[in-house]
DNA sequence: CCAATGTCAGCCTAACTGACATGG
DNA sequence: CCCATGTCAGTTTGGCTGACATTG
């Protein structure tokens, strides 16, 4: 491919329909989710995760105890409950959790983090790391940038701040 | 939701492991995807198109006879030669494109738009269009910053140039 | 009685693997 | 003969809806 396929079809919209730099943007984006979504789990692939239920694993090593409330996993990874139920039932499986009854509240449910789990947890970051999250070429000032720009997205879709 | 929850991610994990930035960064475009996604797919929903199938059919509008082949299709989408597969059949099953042999090469398949493609492929853009692409909280000079920084990400990971 | 939590069944989308038929 | 193109079957993943039981 000797062209930027995205830039291609920018000039090629722009001759049509007018201004394209947002559809350039989002078009960038979507690629480099595609990018950055098969390069981490082609990382995370010899420890049986996904990205996603590394991230899960990861909130739970961050909380003191190891466990938390389905709903609160769901709240901070911003996803589905369903899919939260879906992603605790395949590391469940996988013996890297297990389900609790929530003590403090009958209707919840605990994810805790097993010895298993934190074992595949600290190898599976070793990896990550050592790969810089596939985003070594970039510079610190350029990982800041991103975050900054990308952060008016967040805000604007009602994350958080609201 | 009081607080940005990819930043205290960040910082939890800056006590926990060291730098943070890149995974700030993967973690931000991780969430911009899926929010620009969801918001793109229920502004195309009313034309029974998703943002993927939205792209093909774009992009057979930017050819000169309205067709391509498959291969074609896949090497600009950057998408799996099953995808395509996939993503045709669903256009065409809904009448917006039509399969014909490639006259050029007896392999080969074009996928070319119909009428009622055109038509609703012109109905969706002026709704993407109409809603700013999802991404009227930025001002021209971000998005192309946005680009941009992206583009270093999409060369690296060989998309183009080379 | 209403709200919150989580599960279940079921559906849709997209990506991938491996196998295969066809044609250059 | 090898390569390219596309399809097919089957698997995995995640996201969603709607219904539901349980508990606060």
């Amino acid at each position: 491919m000797p062209f930027d396929p995205i830039e291609r079809a920018a000039d090629t919209w722009r001759a049509r329909f007018g201004p394209s730099s947002a559809m350039a943007a989002v078009t960038s984006i979507m690629r480099a989710h595609q990018i950055l979504l098969s390069q981490l789990d082609t990382l995370l692939k010899p420890h049986d995760l996904t990205f996603a239920r590394y991230e899960a694993l990861v909130l739970l090593t961050f909380s003191k105890t190891g466990a938390l409330p389905l709903s609160k996993i769901g709240e901070r990874l911003m996803v589905h409950p369903t899919s939260v139920t879906n992603t605790v039932d395949r590391l469940e499986r996988a013996g890297l959790v297990r389900r609790m009854r929530n003590p403090k509240d009958g209707r919840g449910v605990l994810a805790e983090i097993t010895d298993d789990g934190r074992e595949v947890v600290d190898r599976a970051t070793e990896a990550l790391m050592g790969a810089g999250f596939a985003m070594t070429m970039y510079g610190e000032d350029e990982l800041q940038q991103m975050f900054g720009l990308l952060r008016t997205l967040r805000v604007a879709a009602g994350d958080f701040g609201g």
